[in-house]
DNA sequence: CACCAGGCAAACC
DNA sequence: GGTTTGCATGGT
């Protein structure tokens, strides 16, 4: 099937694409080199399906051009809008983010570099959680190298129209797994743990990452909480990249620390409290300011020098 | 060779 | 309760 999607302007498809290329890896996900095209194999309920998106339009006159095929089953095309508005944020309207700090000191100039920037989450809660856990603790970089490792190990190859599409391993592939097979990998043997058992968890029928959806910030930490491995950093990046809810402060965040730490001129790294005392009045937008101001990390200008 | 990296759990006061 | 320690390994 064929439709389009106007999003909510701004709305900068290039800049959403074009981050995902700072750690040099993709993934699962094709882009094309102009950063206009998104293709991914994406399941919608339950139901594999060849996704490409394709920008038609301009940074305040948004138009996405959507095919979806369903690759082995049928796919309405009320939700595979649904899946797509969620993906790319197209419902949420950046310009108040905007206007309420158009004359803010620190974040005035950083909101305006990332202008259009909206969140394009993960396609699915267990590819996303899988991704955090094995973010924790590391540099991107070998992140990147561990998720790319465990995607040739576990995930599947679909053909489709004579193209061949990696998708990222289920919790059924990543349940039949050792963890020496994980350890060979150059995974840790906790994380090897963490990744391996909550795939189980999932397959067991203990836990339904699909019910999240239907739950507050605080009900989805208060779930994932008691789980090995899962963390409240964790938890809120699952919030942010994975479910793109808007409000969400990871505030012991080193990278976001050393942000705050850059943009305000600070000395040093605020500590948690501090962050949180300094993020009070970026409700409801903070999940936003923190997600470009990490931004601000990956394309970091030249220090200028006043000694 | 150090120190850091978009943490977490377990042990220890 | 809050605090400290061990984990593991690539990047710089």
């Amino acid at each position: 099937m064929r439709f389009t999607l106007t999003p909510k302007p701004p709305f900068d498809f290039q800049k959403m694409m074009q981050r995902l290329t700072v750690t040099g890896k993709t993934h699962v996900l094709k882009l094309n080199k102009q950063f206009s095209e998104y293709e991914k194999i994406i399941r919608v309920e339950d139901v594999s399906c060849y996704v490409k998106v394709i920008t038609r339009g301009t940074v305040n006159e948004p138009l996405l051009e959507c095919h979806v095929q369903a690759l082995n089953g049928d796919v309405s095309e009320g939700k595979a809008k649904e899946k797509i508005q969620q993906l790319f944020s197209t419902e949420v309207d950046l310009s108040p983010l905007y206007q309420q700090f158009s004359v803010h000191k620190e974040l005035a100039n950083v909101l305006k570099r990332f202008e259009g920037l909206k969140l394009l989450t993960d396609s699915d809660l267990f590819e996303s959680i899988v991704k955090i856990i094995i973010g924790q603790q590391v540099n991107l970089t070998f992140a990147g190298t561990l998720t790319e490792r465990l995607i040739q190990r576990s995930g599947e190859e679909v053909n489709v129209g004579g193209e061949t599409f990696q998708t990222f391993p289920g919790p059924e592939s990543v349940a039949k797994l050792t963890y020496e097979d994980l350890r060979e990998l150059q995974f840790s043997q906790r994380k090897a743990e963490y990744i391996i058992d909550l795939a189980r968890l999932i397959t067991d029928g203990k836990l339904d990452f699909e019910n999240l959806w239907t739950m507050t910030d605080e009900e989805v930490i208060e779930t994932l909480l008691p789980i090995r491995g899962i963390g409240k950093w964790t938890i809120e990046c699952l919030l942010i990249f994975g479910m793109g809810r808007p409000d969400v402060l990871p505030a012991a965040d080193i990278g976001l620390r050393n942000a705050i730490k850059q943009v305000w001129e600070l000395g040093m790294q605020p500590t948690e409290e501090e962050v949180r005392k300094l993020a009070e009045n970026w409700r409801p937008w903070r999940t936003y300011i923190t997600y470009y101001l990490w931004e601000s990390l990956n394309q970091t200008p030249a220090v200028v020098d006043h000694t």
